[in-house]
Formats: C-alpha cells, structure tokens, sequence
DNA sequence: TTTGCGCTGTCATATTTATGTCATGTTGGG
DNA sequence: CCCAACATGACATAAATATGACAGCGCAAA
C-alpha cells in the first residue's frame, strides 16, 4: 500500500462581506475550524482575491454596496477559470426566491442569517467534501496517458510517469483547459499563483519538463508551441 | 497621413413596448445618441422584425398585453439563431423576482423604470461592450475554414494551419472586415500597428504567404487583390 | 546536525522560425 | 504591345523558443 498519511493543505477561505464585524466572526469561527482565512470587502477586492489566491470556497453576502453578492456570482460562473469555485451564499432575507436565484446561479449552498458558527463550519464541510468528490472524481484520460488525481500519478500506457510538483499542476492545468492557449503570464498566474514575479522563460524550461517527461512513447506534441502567443495543450495530434 | 475616416456602423436597436409613449421617449434618446432604432409594439412584431432586421440589441418591456416580454425573451434565448442578440429587460416592477427571473433567462441587463437616458445609454453601450468583447472570442468560420481566437488555431477541412503571428493577425484583421477593399497602407495600420516605417510592397509578400498557407483545398480566392485599390477578403468565391 | 538528493529558477547558448527587402518573373488594361 | 502593378522565390537578419548546465534551497534520512 502507498504513504496515505499526506497532510491535508489547509482549505482557503475567501470571506466576502462589507461588514467588518461579520468577516470578523466568519473569520474566527472558520479559523479556529482550522481553515485559512481571507477577507474582502467589497466585490472588486473579492474579485482580485479570486485570482491572486484562488480560494477553494467563496462565502459570499447576498447584499452589498456596488456590485452585489449576486452579480459578483454571475460574473464568476461566467468566466471558465473561477466557474469551479464553490460559492456559499449570505443572506439575511429569508425569501425562497433569494434562496432560489442564487442556487440557479450556480451558489452551492445558501446560508440564511443569522446561523451558528457550528452550522456555518458544518455546511462549509459539507460543500468542500461534495465538491472534493467531484473534482477529483474521474481520472483524466487523454489517449494513453492517465491522470490519476487521487492517486496523484500520471501513467503512460501503465508506465508511470515522474513529474516534479511544478510539472504536476502544468499539467494539470493543461489538462483542465485544453486547445486553447495560454501567455507566458497567465500560465505563470494559474500554474504558479498570482504575486509570483518570476521570469517568464522559466515557464520555458518547466514546459520542456513536462513534455520530456510525457514524451516516452510519442506523447509529445500534447504540448505545443504557439510562436508569439504561449502554449497550447491538445488532444489532436497537429501532424497529418 | 491615411485615410482613417471610418466610419462606424450605427448599432441597431430595437424597442419593445406596448405604449406608444414609451417608444417615442426612447426612441429619441437612442436616436440621440447615434443608434439606428427600430421599435415593435408587441411580441409578435418583435420577433418579426429581430428575424428580420437582426438588430445588435433589444429593449424589451417586461409586461406587455398578449405574450409577456419574459416569455418572448426565453423563445428568443431558445432559438439559436437569435439566442446571442444581447437583451436589456425594462420593468417597472422594482422587486428583486423581476431581476433575477429576468436575468436567469438570459437577458442581459435590466433597467427599472423609471430611468434617465443617461442611464439608459450608458447601459446599452455597456453591454454592447461587454457582448462585442465576447464576440471577439467566437470562432469564425467560413467554408471549411475555421478561426478559433482562444485556441489561436486555424484549420481547413479539420487539419491545422500553420500560420506566423503576422499572417494569423492579417487573417484576423481580413475576417472582421470582410467584403472591403483596404490599401496597403491602411493594412499595415491595422495589421502592423500605427507607427511603423515598412515599405508598402511587405504587405504583398504577408498576402502571399498567407495565401500560401490558407490554399490547402481551392480556399485560395478568398484574398482577392484589388488591381491600384488594394486587398480584399471575400467568402463569396468569384469564379466563373 | 550533517549529508545527500530532488526541485527550482536563471543563464548562456543553440536552434528554430518569422520578417522585411530585393531581384526577377507575370499579369492585366489601355 | 507596353507599362505599371502585382506575384513569387530567395535571403540575410532579427526574434522567439529550446536546451543543457548550474547553483541555491528545502527536506528527509542518517
């Protein structure tokens, strides 16, 4: 059997609220529940927080000053890169119709104030573990080569593959937004985390990595170059 | 200099009310503000003239006799043919259930009387923005060939085409302004960018090349040269 | 604590690809 | 038939990317 004993990473949580008093409770409660805390106050922190920290759940309020908890929803299950987030919606109306909006807008649970902190650390989990399971639920396939995110392995034709952390999430990430390309900066941004500043041609050499590494059989050309853009992952082969 | 004196179509907008009024005041200030205007006065209209004058945006009135304007606004959203024209719901209604009913149904912004024009204007400039924003993510396609922008990819009958940055730019530039004659000199503007010195005759070369690479099947014709105007791009083959 | 090893980011250098210009061949209209 | 306009292939150079080497770092085993 393998080394199971890896250390869950502590879970990030972005709390979106422009009452300091309740990001202050939220934050307590949700630390002492061993979560990692961040904080916003208003949709356009929040929006940036998104990007930079890529949180794994958003506690969002419902009412806000400017853009309201709602839109900032929409907008984020719009965009394909934060569409994934989870998202726990706050708030204070106890109307089905909040309830019902938001959940058709693509919130994942709805917490109506006022709630205990018990209740609110209990549904986080509940939220985190459905949406765990379905993240990392099926292994990627891609031709021979099989991502196995559970596992954390990737194989090629059975043969499993070496791949370095860094390599891992390039692939990863590539596997996840495929034909399409990506810059230099954002596969910085998405692969590496938002305030890295880094020289871009090292994204040169961890792609070469990670096509050395996929390149056993003919596996190469997943990744490919697009002079003057970035790179791009593909399934279909660009030869005859 | 060149001749920069574009002009730039007039957006068409068509109004969707019952009240004759109502029209006449939005009318006026859509005109105003340099829109083409059509206007409709109920839900059968309306649905005649978007087939027939495909507007690039409506207003629609939330309740009007007969069919409602929600219920015009899903028909539209289910047709693929007009599911993309961008929809700005008008409601006197000022509760939230509009809103979201409205918004969950594909519209695109919402407007609750009563309004200024400013607001107005300034909300249909903003989603005419956001919607050509979008648009420049579609793929284009025409014929055999296809244009994917995210993937920065163009194939011909399925295969790939290998194009140099220049060439996928003059394609792209060819694309969005088809069935015009543009001179060497306005291409290097829009291709090159403003403030290069090039001798005019690169262009013929770029137009080769792209043409080489685009002639895979009989998909050469689509660059027609313009003997003392310039180049043109058209999907309507000129044979025969 | 020390040692060793795997990972990372950065360089300098090699390799590939794209670009603009030129010389020369073709074409079309008057 | 002639000339101006355009097409084409070749080429030197510039630009972008690939590659191999290396030193610092963190971590785990000794």
């Amino acid at each position: 059997m393998n080394d199971k004993v890896e250390i869950m990473p502590k879970h990030r949580i972005l709390i979106v609220d422009d009452e300091a008093a309740i990001r202050d409770m939220l934050s307590i409660a949700l630390d002492a529940a061993g979560f990692n805390v961040l904080e916003a106050a208003n949709a356009q922190q929040a929006h940036a927080s998104i990007i930079d920290n890529q949180p794994d759940l958003v506690l969002l309020d419902w009412m806000m000053p400017g853009t309201t908890g709602l839109e900032l929803l929409r907008r984020l299950k719009r965009d394909e890169l934060t569409a994934k987030i989870p998202i726990i919606m706050l708030t204070a109306k106890a109307e089905e119709d909040s309830k019902i909006a938001g959940l058709d807008a693509g919130a994942d649970d709805y917490i109506p104030k006022p709630f205990s902190p018990r209740e609110l650390i209990s549904r986080v989990n509940a939220v985190l573990r459905r949406v765990g399971r379905e993240a990392l639920k099926e292994p990627i396939t891609i031709g021979e080569l099989i991502f196995d995110p559970l596992g954390h392995r990737v194989s090629i034709a059975g043969e499993s593959i070496n791949l370095g952390p860094t390599e891992y999430r390039l692939l990863q990430f590539f596997l996840t937004h495929q034909e399409r390309v990506y810059s230099r900066g954002q596969i910085l941004d998405y692969v590496w985390g938002g305030n890295v500043y880094l020289d871009e041609r090292t994204v040169d050499v961890h792609i070469r990595r990670l096509r050395k590494a996929i390149s056993v059989a003919g596996h190469e050309n997943y990744v490919q170059t697009v002079r003057g853009a970035g790179y791009r992952f593909s399934a279909q082969m660009s030869n005859a």
